[in-house]
DNA sequence: TCTGGGGTCCTAGGACCC
DNA sequence: TCTGGGGTCCTAGGACCC
């Protein structure tokens, strides 16, 4: 044989931000709870119960708020810090379960089930979903076969008919089941690729898998045909076992409410300047261009519509928070048009590389750079140890008029010790 | 009034070179 | 005045993902 058959489980979380504030509320459980995106802007997380109501993923927030309240859902502004504390258990344990994983995201991961023998599949399924809920109190749904995307699909079937697990590896019906699988539920198709292959007739994952290669390759790029093979059961998407440091690193925020002012926004790019620095200098990177983009919002229907970017390329590699911010302050002075009502403002560090990688040059200046280093390291370890943003510059400003709607935060953060929820004993 | 944020990869086309 | 052919590298923008 010239392959080896994989055996590939795509472990997802259910409804996964819910289930973490279930977690520490449990009257939330069996009742319909949605989770809001930041700015409570859209939903992105729904329970069973807001499902059946009508409500859809990634519905803008005050479009449905009607119903929300006729139906007394629960609404929660998005929690990271605890979503990502949740996450990383969860992972932990799926690690105990596999010599091979990829975290794919928050709330998902392949695992690599090779060596389990069929007949055990199903089975090592269930224990995986009992301990993990043992665990870390979160439900999970598991989808197995040959190939990641079709894991995706067992996946996608396990949580739409709430069976927990779907195997595809022992199941002679696999034909059967891609013929109910819309050409837009396959993994790696979206809004384009769908409309291309409904004009030229393909409307289901069956009738992907059974087009012609030369067709695809012809007619498609790479992606297309990579996803086209796995269907057929021939893996082409393989685990990516090493998480790769990030190539690109943006920070951006919509205004909680519309910013006319050059200051305001210059104290937001500064934010937002501050927080990309510290995360690439954990990361022990550099960057060597910053982007600073901002724009009025793409929905308002009466004036203008205004959204620009201005790229700046730095002489030398840097981490270095002032230098960043200086360079984005002066692209947005650049940019900045008075007389818009601007939404959004944010900027992205891009080619990022390990420390020395851009070695020095005519324009570094060596005497500083030692001072400032060290400046960097005491502001990172300050707000590391006393919360972020106990430690930043007064250009960031002080009121943030400007700053997030976070109305229907939980407030609770498990990788925080003063936020955690305390139990008087009397 | 109110519509998220953060990534990756691919491709076409321009600049540049011999 | 005539003005090829082939290669590399870079970038912006598009498509996709969660």
């Amino acid at each position: 044989m010239l392959y080896s058959k994989n055996k590939i489980a795509l472990v997802d979380c259910n409804s996964f931000y819910v289930s973490c504030e279930r977690l520490f509320n449990p009257s939330l459980i069996k009742k319909p709870v949605v989770v809001l995106s930041s700015n409570d802007g859209c939903i992105i997380s729904r329970s069973d119960e807001a499902k059946v109501l009508g409500i859809k993923m990634g519905e803008p927030y005050f479009k449905i708020r009607e119903l929300v309240e006729k139906n007394n859902v629960k609404v929660f502004s998005s929690n990271y810090s605890l979503y990502g504390d949740i996450s990383r258990r969860v992972m932990k344990t799926l690690k105990q379960f596999a010599p091979q994983i990829e975290i794919y995201s928050i709330d998902e991961a392949f695992l690599n089930l090779s060596s389990i023998k069929n007949e055990d599949l199903l089975e090592y399924g269930h224990k995986i979903r009992k301990t993990v809920l043992k665990w870390t109190g979160i439900p999970t749904s598991i989808g197995i076969a040959t190939t990641k995307t079709l894991s995706k699909i067992a996946n996608h079937k396990a949580k739409k008919e709430r069976s927990d697990i779907v195997d595809l590896i022992n199941s002679d019906e696999v034909d059967k089941i891609l013929t109910k699988i819309k050409i837009n539920e396959v993994w790696g198709v979206g809004k384009q690729l769908t409309k291309f292959y409904i004009k030229n007739g393909i409307s289901t994952a069956y009738e992907l898998k059974n087009i012609s290669n030369n067709w695809i390759k012809k007619n498609t790029n790479v992606l297309g045909s990579r996803t086209a093979m796995e269907l057929k059961g021939i893996s082409c998407i393989s685990m990516e076992l090493h998480r790769e440091k990030r190539k690109s690193c943006c920070v951006s925020r919509s205004f909680g409410k519309k910013v006319t002012r050059l200051e305001e926004l210059k104290e937001s790019i500064t934010a937002h300047c501050l927080n990309a620095a510290e995360k690439i200098r954990h990361e022990n990177q550099e960057t060597k261009k910053i982007t600073v983009f901002i724009r009025t919002s793409p929905f308002q229907k009466y004036g203008n519509y205004y959204s620009n970017a201005k790229n700046i390329d730095l002489p030398i590699g840097t981490n270095d928070s002032i230098e960043l911010v200086k360079q984005a302050l002066i692209g947005l002075k650049d940019i900045y048009k008075k007389g818009y009502k601007y939404q959004k403002a944010g900027i992205i560090l891009s080619g990022l590389k390990d420390i020395d990688t851009y070695k020095e040059n005519l324009f570094s200046n060596a005497t500083n750079e030692e001072g400032r280093k060290k400046l960097m390291q005491a502001i990172d370890y300050t707000n590391n140890r006393y919360g972020r943003n106990s430690l930043s510059f007064a250009q960031a400003g002080l009121k943030k008029r400007w700053n997030l709607r976070k109305q229907y935060s939980s407030k609770i953060d498990t990788a925080s010790f003063h936020l955690l929820p305390s139990v008087r004993i009397i």
